[in-house]
RNA sequence: UGCCUUAUAGUAUAAUGGUAGUACGACAGAUUCUGGAUCUGUUUGUCUUGGUUCGAAUCCAGGUAAGGCAACCA
């Protein structure tokens, strides 16, 4: 409710305006929107954007938006990608009201092309790729006009016939539009309608050698389609004058194309090209790394689609180029993971504490499984007298803002009881080995003195009663801001401290039955989800994202 | 030295000729059985020079800067 009414107080984007005035003048009744990855690649968080943009806006004017693939380009397409595509929108959250491919419309393309043909606006050439490069010109001059321009349409009609009958080599031939050659726009300069590639396609199979480029089949797709809003990124403007020139032409439905500023996010790359060669050169494991920012590994990582929605609306749209803050994505996670994760307490780097006058045996105690959860439910944790706490917790000569266990200091064990730090034991090099430590019977969380104060609380676990697991820790994929905008080569640039594994950290036993579905807050340490590369016998555990850590921030100031 | 797009706090994004606001960040404080969360407060901005106007972030003109465009890629 609350949301709602936040939505309709919220002014609009430059695209909610256009379609607001678009259906105001009645220029359109419905609202059509297209989702068009190529399948070439495992989708990252800079298409969510796409996604969320395009989804997002036909819902929220009671429109559909349909998924289509533009599969023009037999050599780099495959059906692997198809899968991973549509797997990661609906994770996403989103339904596509159709499933189309570019493929299935290329026998009206063909059509389409013939169209143009008869008109006079469409030619087939002879030259050869380098001739046609020159023939264009450069953009300070003019380009040249193909000889081959002004072919009979009879004689271009049988020739891009024997094309399509395969009776060319690869590259003998090309389609051209016959538009205009001393075009101030590049992309009006006669581009390129068809090119022949005897190439086996992941849907048509062998049916077609002749293929149709970009600009000849998403506009006229989108028109087929009825598309209302063609929403695209930037590096598109200037082929919109081709787009509407070639409906115009093929005088079918009039779809509009409409272009935003791509998300570029710091700290990361967002080119599916170098996320490839990431991959490839293994710089990461696979698409679906944690490190990566593909949906996949962002997935994986324990990003919630939630999170990754309200991201997209935080970041608004807009034509200007921007570089989104990686910040801004940690602090969407982290706003969903506080409301939603189970609590449980991990000890990473032990370091042993003795209760003297606690006895032996053992206590159940209960904690709160999310105190941000009105109706939390509650878990046991064991408690005895020997425990873990973080070796980091204890500092034998604190500095003045230090709050946690020192000696002769009291601390507060999370839903437990407050214990005071007596002895510090030591090996012959200095190293502390144990905290011999007592423990204050009426500070039982819940009990008669639970009320005394103390400087902090920390976490803790019970050496008899705990499991281990593995963590994974994760930083920035690279050193600098904006990798892609360095000098030389952006690998360079690479964190080669983005992993941390930890093999054995100590867990508290009602981490036992974590599930691969359910996210983890271990107390004071960050949220965390299950690896898939978790076994039987191990558990393994990502590190989502870390917790706000002001007495970090405080100790880098000093 | 052509054409296209863009320019508002550190980063994003509003204000559609009439009080420059919001979020994230930063800083300070309150509170807290997570140095988390929560709450309060503070800080910082209209690229530049002219013009139109009672009034300009907004309209006009000139500059400047950034990005894009010359794949048989999408």
């Amino acid at each position: 409710m609350n949301e709602i009414k936040k939505e309709e107080e919220k002014s609009l984007n430059f695209l909610e305006e256009i379609v607001e005035e678009d259906l105001e003048a009645g220029r359109t009744r419905t609202v059509l929107t297209r989702f068009p990855p190529e399948p070439n690649g495992y989708l990252h968080i800079g298409h969510s954007k796409s996604i969320c943009l395009n989804f997002g806006l036909a819902q929220k004017y009671g429109g559909k938006t349909n998924l289509r693939f533009d599969d023009t380009n037999p050599v780099t397409e495959d059906t692997e990608y198809v899968e991973s595509i549509k797997e990661d929108i609906k994770w996403l959250g989103y339904e596509w009201a159709n499933e189309f491919y570019a493929s299935d419309y290329f026998e009206q393309l063909y059509q389409f092309a013939i169209t143009l043909i008869k008109k006079g606006l469409a030619y087939v050439d002879d030259s050869t790729s380098e001739q046609i490069a020159q023939q264009k010109g450069t953009p300070t001059e003019p380009g040249k006009e193909s000889p081959y321009r002004n072919r009979s349409v009879e004689e271009n009609l049988q020739l891009f016939n024997d094309m399509r009958e395969g009776k060319y080599k690869d590259g003998e031939k090309v389609l051209r539009a016959r538009v205009d050659m001393s075009s101030p726009n590049m992309h009006m300069r006669d581009p390129i309608l068809y090119r022949i590639k005897h190439a086996h396609h992941h849907r048509t199979g062998d049916s077609w050698v002749i293929y149709p480029m970009y600009d000849f089949a998403h506009g006229q797709s989108d028109s087929i389609e009825h598309i209302t809003h063609s929403i695209c990124t930037l590096e598109f403007v200037p082929h919109r004058p081709l787009y509407d020139w070639l409906i115009k032409q093929l005088e079918i439905f009039p779809s509009h194309q409409y272009e935003f500023a791509r998300l570029n996010l710091s700290y990361t790359v967002m080119s599916k090209r170098k996320l490839l060669q990431l991959v490839n050169e293994k710089h990461v494991t696979a698409w679906d790394d944690p490190r990566m920012p593909t949906i996949s590994g962002l997935r994986r990582r324990g990003y919630t689609p939630e999170s990754i929605r309200m991201f997209a609306e935080k970041i608004g749209v807009q034509k200007r180029d921007n570089l989104i803050e990686v910040g801004l994505l940690e602090f969407c996670i982290r706003e969903h993971l506080n409301k939603i994760a189970q609590r449980r307490m991990v000890v990473f780097d032990p370091v042993k504490v003795v209760l003297t006058n606690y006895p032996e045996g053992e206590e159940i105690l209960k904690s709160e499984d999310n105190p941000e959860d009105p109706d939390t439910t509650y878990r046991d944790i064991p408690f005895s007298r020997e425990l873990y706490i973080e070796r980091e917790d204890f500092m034998e000569n604190p500095p003045k803002k230090f709050f946690r266990l020192s000696p002769g200091q009291k601390v507060r064990l999370k839903s437990a009881y407050i214990i005071q730090c007596d002895e510090v034991i030591k090996d012959e090099a200095g190293n502390i080995q144990e905290l011999h430590c007592s423990y204050l019977p009426g500070t039982k969380s819940g009990g008669e003195h639970a009320n005394m104060k103390v400087q902090a609380t920390i976490h803790w676990v019970s050496i008899p009663h705990a499991i281990t697991a593995e963590v994974r820790l994760y930083d920035r994929l690279f050193r600098v801001e904006n990798p892609a905008s360095e000098e030389g080569d952006f690998k360079d640039y690479i964190n080669p401290d983005s992993l941390q594994v930890l093999p054995t950290v100590y867990a508290e036993p009602a981490l036992k039955t974590a599930k691969f579905d359910e996210r983890y807050q271990f107390l004071r340490k960050g949220y965390f989800t299950l690896d898939k590369d978790s076994s039987e016998e191990k558990m393994i555990f990502n590190r989502t994202v870390t917790l706000r850590d002001n007495w970090a921030k405080e100790q880098k100031k000093a």
